[in-house]
DNA sequence: TTATGATTGATTATCACTGACCTAGCAAAT
DNA sequence: ATTTGCTAGGTCAGTGATAATCAATCATAA
């Protein structure tokens, strides 16, 4: 297997990204991004999904047939609504404890909250689970209610001037 | 049994983050750190449980598979102010919202904690009760899990300092 | 003795990567 | 207008590598 090759990609794509100076976009070929890391192009759409989801702030758009392209773009949100918005989205109605960290973890690299709120919300969520289970509460119901602690705690913060 | 072993795993992870100058993480590899210690690689599950928890100042990160890895977090803050056990002693084992409310505002004041921690600490004991009183928890047992939520988050803060 | 903490290993879940096959867009030939 | 063919990207299942989980067991202290 070819080591961190993915990071490889992800990296060269996010240095693309960084070098934009007006746009918030980059667009490209999977056929000639994965000659150039001599990978299959199925690759690209691994690197793509794992690494520039909606959660972490990317959306992704692209067209098939002569003249294709894949285009990534950074999602910006310009006011607190929008970015409260946004991660009420991504959190939905239900989720599980090892999927909330993981959002922490991405906001926190795009510096939407930092250390020591990550480490609040983590312990809020791992001490109203554990109150869940004591209740016989059953998997399904805890992670909506997860999902409700997560949204209020995300979302009153996304809203507040920091 | 050598149940020094956990202890010594601590150790050693400790003296890593500590030789970290610029960073404040490690990374390292489950199944190497196993085989330097010559235990299974769950024990590195249950030291990171038991001695770097969200609790304890530490964030935990992993990615699983090919290039897999395990990344510990030191969260350190600006205020090196310590007094969890204090703030313990004021929580003691029981306490209401308002009384909870109180102390919150007490400690933004003091700026132990920011307006947005304090935020996330209320909207976590206000979707902790509200799920208690679902459940038909009595207000005595209520007031005993806000205090258990509001040690938890608190002394956490206050114990990381670095 | 009992309760708690430490250790193990079998099982399960997830990640990185590949390649075969599928589908969409487009335009030339009919 | 329809067919055909080329050129792109999409999907999915499989493989090997790695970490997480969980129940059982052992050790230690109260």
């Amino acid at each position: 297997m070819n080591n961190n090759l993915t990071r490889e990609i992800e990296k060269y794509l996010l240095s693309l990204l960084d070098e934009q100076e007006d746009e918030d976009f980059i667009q490209l070929r999977r056929k000639e991004l994965a000659e150039i890391f001599g990978c299959v192009p199925s690759q690209i759409n691994y690197v793509l999904r794992s690494r520039f989801s909606p959660e972490q702030g990317y959306l992704i758009e692209s067209r098939r047939g002569g003249s294709g392209y894949i285009k990534i773009l950074k999602i910006t949100c310009s006011n607190p609504e929008q970015k409260s918005e946004h991660i009420s989205d991504i959190i939905g109605d239900s989720i599980s404890i090892n999927e909330a960290k993981r959002l922490l973890e991405y906001l926190q690299d795009r510096e939407l909250i930092t250390g020591r709120e990550r480490l609040l919300i983590e312990i809020a969520l791992k001490e109203s689970d554990n109150q869940a289970q004591i209740n016989d509460i059953d998997i399904a119901t805890r992670k909506e209610i997860n999902a409700d602690m997560l949204r209020h705690m995300l979302t009153s913060l996304m809203l507040i001037e920091s």
